[in-house]
This record gives structure tokens, C-alpha cells and sequence, in this order.
RNA sequence: GCGCUCGUAGCUCAUUUGGAUAGAGCAUCGGCCUUCUAAGCCGAGGGUAGCAGGUUCGAAUCCUGCCGGGCGCACCA
């Protein structure tokens, strides 16, 4: 519809254009707005506005000569000029009412579009996997999943992705936790790291490691710590007194590859697929499949990094400087180069992340999203440089940054740190809240906005959460349904006229907007458009619900009222599954 | 210090990418259940959109400068 009427402005301007009452050299943009106020009409044109500078001319005039070489149409009812030079589109009642049969007609796939030959690759999560997932994570997680599922609606490919750091020295720090409590459970006494991770879980592991394994990996507790710095060491103000935290952990996991030889990496891996079967299974509970699970790891093996440093060196991007190699960011963009490849041989974090990305677009994919933690905005700036410079591809990527969560707990912030396990874990949050509401509460809100996470609210009061009110709306609808079994949807969609409630004709509007709501959430990678749209649809139902009888005598209004309602029901059910979240049948 | 980012009702957030009188929920107050689920509906109060300029027909939205919060500035990951 909206198009329709796009079509008739065009063919006006051009005409006038012909008639040279308008310049001809001005291509204007023109743009149908829904309006606010139904006072404004269906739809809104600002076109006379923007035009009236470069034509000289009074907008409001301009207007009323634009109305009066419109094409006529039979949905257009009326057509005002208002305000400094709107043209207002009034339609007819039953402009909106097809909707409902295409809704019913198409169903799950309604508002979607056909497949096209395009790849999006959405990673999102991949958090170290050296512990379970937070409240944080679940952020990011969610909001992944969703664009990942709006996209696929524009008949585009979108894998999921999750990349495993599984080589870095975070897992070597988990490794070596993990087998200090083996070594403790086996009776050793010493004082644990501050830099090791403290969490239950590494106990877990170890009690794990110790019931495979039994004594296999004991060695003399004073070997473990032989030669290693002091640790750190403070006062109660926090105030550091003496040793190296880092020196202290890096000299027990040099100690720990020594002493366990080939074992270490039998720690490691206990360690990594224990954390990492468990994130598996965290977020399939929370309704998430990944199409690949990617492997710093291998693609250190497989010697992609060198293949990347390969390529860049070869372009001339790279330069060496104190032993170490760098890249030369700075032509591309960043505020400073970066260390590859340092002086000890060691190639670094950013050497993978961007050998990383050359692999995603060698696999083919066109456009490349990267969901990372606001904290790491930072990082975007290389991220891009090395795309630029690898395949002059800089604009495949784009990068959404998630907002931090804050938790709150009786008023009061609740500090989380990984480390020292004191944190509040994503199953934690599901279990006391549900998954419905975990996910919906995420995606409900611009992920450039830093979230408050009230969890006394979300749990006490749960009730509270607006997507119940959605669900509640659908629920509404089945029940209805459940009440007559011997109505006819073909005798409704033949009598929609029936429709003429202000209510009914909120409703079909509403639908109407769905398909074009979708293309906007999805390629502006924005959720949170579809979370209030569909707490607006649920709105309009529920007013609808409170104002009028559905199950009514007169059978030709019964049959088109039922027609409507189910039109919603499918477009709360399609909308809940795009978001992660059921759509209950009763509640 | 430099950079990125955010600042909207008492609280948590929207505002369809520059549109008309800035809207919801929670909280407060007042109405609606002998009719399809009251997890609902209807109404009231509550605003200098951090502040000050600028751009234009029009600014919460764009540009500049302040103020305030968050984050980042490694041969760490």
C-alpha cells in the first residue's frame, strides 16, 4: 500500500516535471511515512517540503499542485494538506482488511521474503571458554540469535557462529587451576593463585580429572611451585604489598607443561570440553544451535596465521621494529600500529582475530557480523584495518556492540569477576526467571543502551515482564477459538467488511506494518523494533478484546472478527519464535 | 590526557533513522468482572529530552562546545 502511493507521488512529480513546474534536474527521495496521529491520515508525504527550496516555490502551494496531478485511486479516500505542507493520505476502511487473508494464506512464512544468494555470517558469544556463561554473556547471546533469525526472514543465509578461544593463555591460567585442585583433592597444601580461576566449577573438573585418571597426575607440590615469583600480596585497603600476580601464574604453568609433559594437554582439554559441553548445553537450553563452533586453536594449526601474515606481507602492510612484526594500522584508519608477531616468536591475539576474518570471507560469506561486548569497541578500528588490507573488504564488517548488563540485587550493583567466581551465571538467571522472559527482557531494549537488571524484579515479580502481556494475547486468542469449532474462515474472509470497528481497523493497520517491520529490525540488526512492535500489536488486541464481543450472533461478523483475531494469533506466534520465546497456547 | 559511547517522566525504557501535540511499563490516584482468560481494559497526574549554541520549513535525532556516567587506550586475551 505504502508503496502504491509512493508510485502515484512519483508519477506526479514527473509529470510536473515534463510540465517544467518543477525543475527537472532534482531527483527527489521520496519517502511514505506512517503516521502517529490517525487525525494525520493513513500515511504522510513530506515531498512539497523538500522540494520547496530547490523549486522556489511555497511548500503548502507545491502540495496542492502535487495532489492535483495524482493519478487517481480507488483505496484513497481523501488526500489534506497540513501543517507546513504534508500531504495526509486518507484511506478506505477496507484498504488494510487483505492483509488478514494473506496472513492466514501465507502463515509462518508471511512478511517474509524470497531466498536470494547472499551470506551472512553472525558470531556472537564466543566467550573464553573458561567458565560457564553470565548474565552478560546472555545479552549478547540472545540478541545474536535474533538478528541471525530476522535475517534468514529477508531470504538471506545467516550462520551462527561461536569462535572457541581455545589457545590462549587464559586457558593455559585454566588449566593450571585446574590441576591445583586435582593436586589439593590429593591432599597438597599451598596457597591457590590470585591470579587462578577460583570458581566451584574448576573443582568440579579436577574431581573429575581424579576419578579417570586417580593419581596419574600428582607430582611434588614443591616442584609445582619451584622457582616461581612470589605472588601478589595486599593489604586490606587493596593496596598491593609485594609480589606479581602475573609473573606468579605464568611461572606455574611453565612448571605444570614441564611436570606434567604429555599429560598437560590431557588437564587442558579435560578442562576445555568440560567448560565447553556445558556452554554447549547452556545455550541450547536457551533455545540457540550454532551452525560452527570455530577453533583458534586449529586454525593456529592449520597455519591460516601464517597464510595471514603471508598475504599482508606480500601487500607490503607489514614492517618489522624491535624484533617484533607489526601492521601497519595506521594507513588503514587505526590510532596506532600492531604487533603481530612478537619478539619472542609468540604471534598474538590480534594475529588470530584477524587470520580469523580472512578466513570468513574466503569461506564466502558477503557480509561478516561480529557481536562483541562494548568493552571492546576498541578493538573494531584493527578489526577493519585488517579486513581493508587483507581483501579491501573493511565494509563487509560490522560490528554491533552490546551494552553492558548491571545487575542489581536489594538496590545495590552486584560486582561480578570471572576469576574470583563470584558471579551470576546465565542458567542461574534462567532458572529463576524463565527462558521466555530471559530472552524477551535482552532483546527489548537498543543494545547501545547500557541495561539496569533489576534481579529482585525479574524474579519476585516476573509476572511483571512485559512479555507475558504478549504471550497473554495469544493465549487470549486460542482460547477464544477453543470456544466454537463450527466457524467458517472462508465465510469470514468473505465478509471483512464487517470489519468497520475503529479497533478492527487498528488492528489490520498494525499487520499491515509487520513485512516492513521485519526488513528494518533485520538489516539494521534491531530486535528491539520487533519486541515493541509486537507489545504494540498485543496492545491493540487486548483494547480490541476489552471493547467487543468476538463470538457474536451475527455469524458474518463472528466469522470476519475470528478471521482477524487468528491473523494476530499468527503474527504473535511468528514474531515470539523470531525472538527465542514461546507463543503459549493457554496460560 | 586522548579516543569511543551514552544522557528522554520518580524508576526502567521507546520514539519507525530529520516530521506534526515526545510515548509505554512500573510506581501513585480513580473507574471496569452474572458476557469469549482481570497476567486484561479505560481514565488522571507526571517532561526546558544534561546545558548552551548552530544547521533548516521542521531537531530527542545532524554539527560544535561544555557538564555528567560507562568503556577503551599492551610485544594481555
Amino acid at each position: 500500500m505504502k508503496d502504491n502511493i509512493k508510485n502515484l507521488v512519483s508519477q506526479a512529480v514527473a509529470t510536473l516535471q515534463q510540465q517544467e513546474q518543477l525543475p527537472d534536474d532534482i531527483q527527489p527521495n521520496i519517502i511514505i511515512e506512517n503516521t502517529r496521529d490517525p487525525k494525520h491520515g493513513d500515511f504522510a508525504c513530506n515531498i512539497a517540503m523538500m522540494l520547496a527550496k530547490p523549486a522556489k516555490r511555497n511548500p503548502r502551494e507545491l502540495a496542492q499542485l502535487i495532489i492535483d496531478h495524482l493519478p487517481k485511486n480507488s483505496q484513497v479516500t481523501k488526500m489534506e494538506i497540513a501543517g507546513p505542507g504534508f500531504i495526509n493520505f486518507f484511506l478506505a476502511d477496507d484498504a488494510y482488511q487483505t492483509v488478514i487473508a494473506d496472513v492466514l494464506k501465507q502463515q509462518q512464512q508471511f512478511g517474509h521474503h524470497p531466498k536470494q544468494d547472499k551470506k551472512y555470517l553472525i558470531e556472537f558469544v564466543s566467550a573464553n571458554p573458561t567458565g560457564p556463561l553470565h548474565v552478560g554473556h546472555g545479552r549478547g547471546a540472545a540478541y545474536g540469535d535474533c538478528i541471525a533469525n530476522l535475517l534468514a526472514t529477508q531470504g538471506v543465509t545467516a550462520d551462527r557462529e561461536y569462535y572457541v578461544n581455545d589457545a590462549g593463555r587464559q586457558m593455559a591460567i585454566l588449566a593450571a587451576s585446574v590441576w591445583l585442585r586435582y593436586l589439593e583433592l590429593q591432599g597438597a597444601e599451598f596457597d591457590f593463585p590470585v591470579n587462578g580461576y577460583k570458581g566451584e566449577y574448576i573443582y568440579d573438573i579436577a574431581k573429575a580429572l581424579q576419578k579417570t585418571y586417580n593419581t596419574q597426575f600428582v607430582r611434588d607440590i614443591n616442584t609445582v611451585f619451584a622457582d616461581v615469583p612470589a605472588d601478589e600480596v595486599k593489604n586490606d585497603k587493596g593496596d598491593v604489598l609485594s609480589g606479581d600476580k602475573e609473573a606468579h601464574i605464568d611461572g606455574v604453568i611453565a612448571n605444570a607443561k614441564q611436570l606434567l609433559g604429555d599429560d598437560y594437554r590431557v588437564v587442558f582439554d579435560t578442562g576445555l570440553q568440560d567448560i565447553l559441553s556445558d556452554i554447549k548445553q547452556d545455550l541450547a537450553e536457551y533455545r540457540i544451535e550454532f551452525d560452527c563452533w570455530f577453533s583458534e586453536k586449529q586454525l593456529m594449526d592449520n597455519g591460516a596465521i601464517d597464510h595471514c601474515i603471508d598475504v599482508l606481507t606480500k601487500a607490503g602492510h607489514m614492517f618489522e621494529q624491535e624484533g617484533a612484526l607489526w601492521f601497519k594500522a595506521t594507513a588503514f584508519g587505526d590510532e596506532k600500529d600492531r604487533v603481530v608477531k612478537r619478539a619472542n616468536g609468540q604471534t598474538t591475539y590480534f594475529a588470530s582475530d584477524i587470520a580469523y576474518h580472512l578466513n570468513k570471507l574466503e569461506r564466502g560469506y558477503d557480509v561478516v557480523v561480529d557481536v562483541l561486548g562494548a568493552d571492546h569497541h576498541g578493538y573494531v578500528p584493527r578489526l577493519k584495518a585488517g579486513m581493508q588490507a587483507m581483501a579491501n573488504r573493511e565494509d563487509a564488517l560490522t560490528v554491533p556492540l552490546v551494552q553492558f548488563v548491571s545487575l542489581y540485587r536489594g538496590g545495590k550493583k552486584v560486582q561480578m569477576s570471572t576469576r574470583s567466581g563470584s558471579f551470576i551465571t546465565l542458567r542461574e538467571l534462567r532458572e529463576e526467571i524463565g527462558n521466555d522472559a530471559a530472552r524477551f527482557f535482552y532483546v527489548m531494549r537498543k543494545i547501545d543502551q547500557a541495561m539496569d537488571f533489576d534481579l529482585d524484579l525479574a524474579k519476585s515479580k516476573s509476572n511483571e515482564n512485559p512479555v507475558y502481556y504478549i504471550q497473554y494475547a495469544h493465549a487470549r486468542v486460542c482460547s477464544v477459538l477453543r470456544q466454537i469449532n463450527d466457524w467458517s474462515q472462508d465465510n469470514g474472509l468473505q465478509q471483512l467488511n464487517c470489519l468497520t470497528e475503529v479497533h478492527e481497523k487498528d488492528l489490520c493497520k498494525r499487520l499491515a506494518q509487520y513485512s516492513e517491520l521485519l526488513s528494518n529490525a533485520a538489516f539494521n540488526y534491531d530486535p528491539h523494533l520487533l519486541a515493541n512492535y509486537l507489545r504494540e500489536l498485543a496492545n491493540d488486541f487486548h483494547s480490541y478484546y476489552n471493547h467487543h464481543q468476538f463470538l457474536v450472533d451475527d455469524v458474518n461478523i463472528r466469522d470476519a472478527r475470528l478471521c482477524l483475531i487468528t491473523a494476530c494469533k499468527q503474527i504473535f506466534a511468528n514474531g515470539l519464535q523470531l525472538l527465542g520465546v514461546t507463543a503459549p497456547d493457554q496460560m
